[in-house]
DNA sequence: CCTTCGGGTTAAGGCCGGGATAAGGCGACC
DNA sequence: GGTCGCCTTATCCCGGCCTTAACCCGAAGG
């Protein structure tokens, strides 16, 4: 969704960060020291930066201010400990917002839609409606519309439903529902997801075996479409 | 439909795989050694590497460095037994995935597709939906359409259908289809696939007698053809 | 002309994935 | 501290799907 730079030397952690961002449908590059984030982020023009502290060639603030010299792209800081200090010193320095390790992808994933939201920059900061057919759904104001009725929902059917709706059409595995919408990248039970599926096309007003959105794909996953539409 | 670099030590293994992931659509290069593999993947410039651990001149963290210095193509680790420590030390050198042997070329094929999709290169991030006369199928919501009327298939049945689809006139044999579509590089019987068959040939609305789509080479296999185009 | 073999079709049975409901735990809010 | 809502987990059940088997037909070959 938005075309992130994650500077971390650390590279186990860079891949994995990498590979669960693009699960999240950003764009991400990525550079292990500052040198090569500094050169990254002159040529690459990322909507937003993730900077890790403790980087080998260049401390953090003087990163930051080198960082602010080449462009106002916004900043959010990794610490791996909780030092207070320097997160203070951190956003004195112009970062937007800061998260603590260990910490997974949702909740980076939150503080960039939060961050990009605030600066009103990149593709994320319009977070835009989505609507399938005669649902609608507003994840600013995290409502959603049936033919023009609201929709009385959970925090995590919201959530489910927001998902399948961005990706209409799309079968979606179980396990990665859990990983995506539940934050579970490892451990979780499949079941969980099938009762909020159940509870979902209960106030959608459909059953299992009269789909009208949720089409559920034996031994895959289960998909949102359009009623009205070909494109199944 | 990527292009593949395999790095493998063992010829026995090496040839087997390769014809079997030819078989599943991949250009596939190879090399015995940590070398010549740098070589080759500086050479062919791959889509995703295959590299087998316990190669003789270098040991599995060391290739994975060198690789990564060379480009940042990903790389998908197999291992002989399943040692946690090496997958974990492997994942943090910057693997993305990795197979545990003896696996099947269908499995290995899984993770490929899995991993391009993640990373978003490759010819086979796509997987593009298929179209062989009125015959539309699109993997990514696993729908099948007939002149515009959807199929309702089983499970089997799609992958069987998008399989030959993907390979419209050409002609496979049913123990190629118990590979790569059943997964049974051994054991399993002819006959399952001829019920599949009869089945989707019921769905798609002709007989053995009078086939439209799927003609059936006595003696070889199966092929499915377009039924306007001259090319059979 | 008869045998053999490959393939087509239908039926039966077992397995497994998914639907539904209920109960329990947990945190939030009051 | 109490109450309420939400999420998870467990249990039971049902139905679809895949496999296997049996029988039939037609073609190929002796």
């Amino acid at each position: 969704m938005a075309q992130l730079l994650l500077i971390e030397d650390d590279e186990r952690v860079r891949t994995a960060l990498m590979r669960s961002l693009r699960d999240l449908r950003h764009q991400v590059a990525s550079a292990p020291d500052a040198m090569t984030g500094l050169r990254a982020a002159i040529d690459h023009r990322p909507d937003l930066v993730v900077l890790d502290l403790g980087l080998p060639d260049l401390d953090g603030s003087q990163m930051l201010r080198m960082l602010r010299g080449v462009s106002d792209v916004p900043v959010i800081v990794a610490t791996a400990r909780d030092d207070e200090d320097e997160i203070v010193r951190v956003l004195g320095s112009g970062a937007d917002d800061y998260v603590v390790k260990p910490f997974t992808a949702k909740q980076l994933d939150a503080r960039i839609q939060a961050v990009l939201r605030r600066v009103g920059t990149g593709p994320a900061a319009a977070d835009p409606p989505v609507a399938v057919g005669p649902l609608r759904i507003d994840p600013r104001g995290r409502s959603a519309h049936l033919d023009g009725r609201a929709l009385e929902l959970s925090p995590k059917e919201f959530d489910l439903l927001h998902y399948l709706a961005a990706r209409a059409g799309e079968v979606v595995a179980k396990r990665q529902l859990l990983t995506d919408v539940w934050d579970l990248p490892f451990g979780g039970a499949d079941k969980t997801v099938d009762v909020h599926l159940a509870w979902l096309r209960r106030k959608l007003g459909e059953t299992a075996q009269a789909p009208r959105f949720l089409h559920t794909v034996r031994g895959v996953g289960v998909k949102l479409v359009d009623p009205a539409g070909d494109a199944a």
